[in-house]
DNA sequence: TATTGTTATACTCTATAACTATA
DNA sequence: TATAGTTATAGAGTATAACAATA
């Protein structure tokens, strides 16, 4: 973070210093990885956060809202937003679980489905470019070190 | 990607498979960090957004816009709408570029730069339980693991 | 003609609080 | 009393396009 470099902006081209600290390294990586999927999501009609919960919800039918939320990184006011206009849609289907009737369970119509499987393979095309251009080790270790942060930090 | 493990979410606390995925990873280790963050800019008054700016102006009196948009992650009109709530704010001053009329070149006021040297202090100690937290040099491998994705993505 | 930056617009997410209903 | 989820509201960012001034 300290940066003893003398400071002349003016005829330099890029900024310093802060440039290395960890919170804008991991915002302009994942804009970065991100710049690949957005057209590819807004070719098929929706953002990035329906598309965390609809993937979410395909490989765990019967989620709660809870869940899905801490899951999706989403305030439970932006997912119930989110539910409300994907069951307007037909994609989802909510359910008061019979455990416990304060809870919702989500599952997806085969509308949804049909989606999800539109979308999927997409998804897999561009991630593999991605892994051919950053090397398949180095996204998997990049990965596992940041779940190692995550658990560290939490 | 594929996850050939039976799928029965109701018995189990975690999601699976997507978890694995590079972008999730990404932004649930930007949550968790900015996390640490957040109630101190809040306490501020200002965004994360706003913090961006200014740290950048700071480090780089008479920037232009362009390149505080890219070094920023902030399309052009959202940095617009900031740089003008700043001016409004007296945070700074704006002018023309001697060289090309069409550039503005931005500055910190004694206001800003105040507001900045309030602010970066309380950033410092964050930071510094974070890399507590992490082991240090875990910290800097990481950040120069994510410039070196940037680098090969872009 | 292309570029820098502003503005307009519509949509979406963020963040907090107030609320309903269940437990 | 606490928890799950919805709704209201204010603020802010996203994304695209249209625009003015300048190169």
């Amino acid at each position: 973070m300290s940066d003893s470099e003398t400071s002349d902006a003016s005829t330099t081209s890029e900024l310093r210093g802060f440039e290395d600290a960890l919170p804008i390294a991991l915002l302009r990586a994942r804009e970065t990885v991100m710049a690949r999927f957005r057209p590819m999501l807004a070719a098929n009609g929706v953002t990035e956060q329906q598309w965390r919960v609809l993937r979410a919800i395909e490989e765990n039918q019967n989620v709660d809202a809870t869940k899905l939320s801490e899951w999706c990184c989403l305030l439970m006011p932006s997912l119930s937003r989110i539910l409300r206009s994907m069951e307007n849609d037909g994609l989802i289907t909510r359910e008061r679980a019979a455990s416990d009737a304060r809870r919702q369970t989500v599952e997806l119509t085969p509308t949804g489905q049909a989606l999800f499987e539109k979308i999927a393979p997409q998804s897999e095309v561009i991630y593999t470019e991605i892994e051919q251009a950053l090397d398949k080790g180095r996204v998997s270790r990049m990965v596992g070190e940041l779940q190692t942060m995550i658990s560290l930090l939490k």
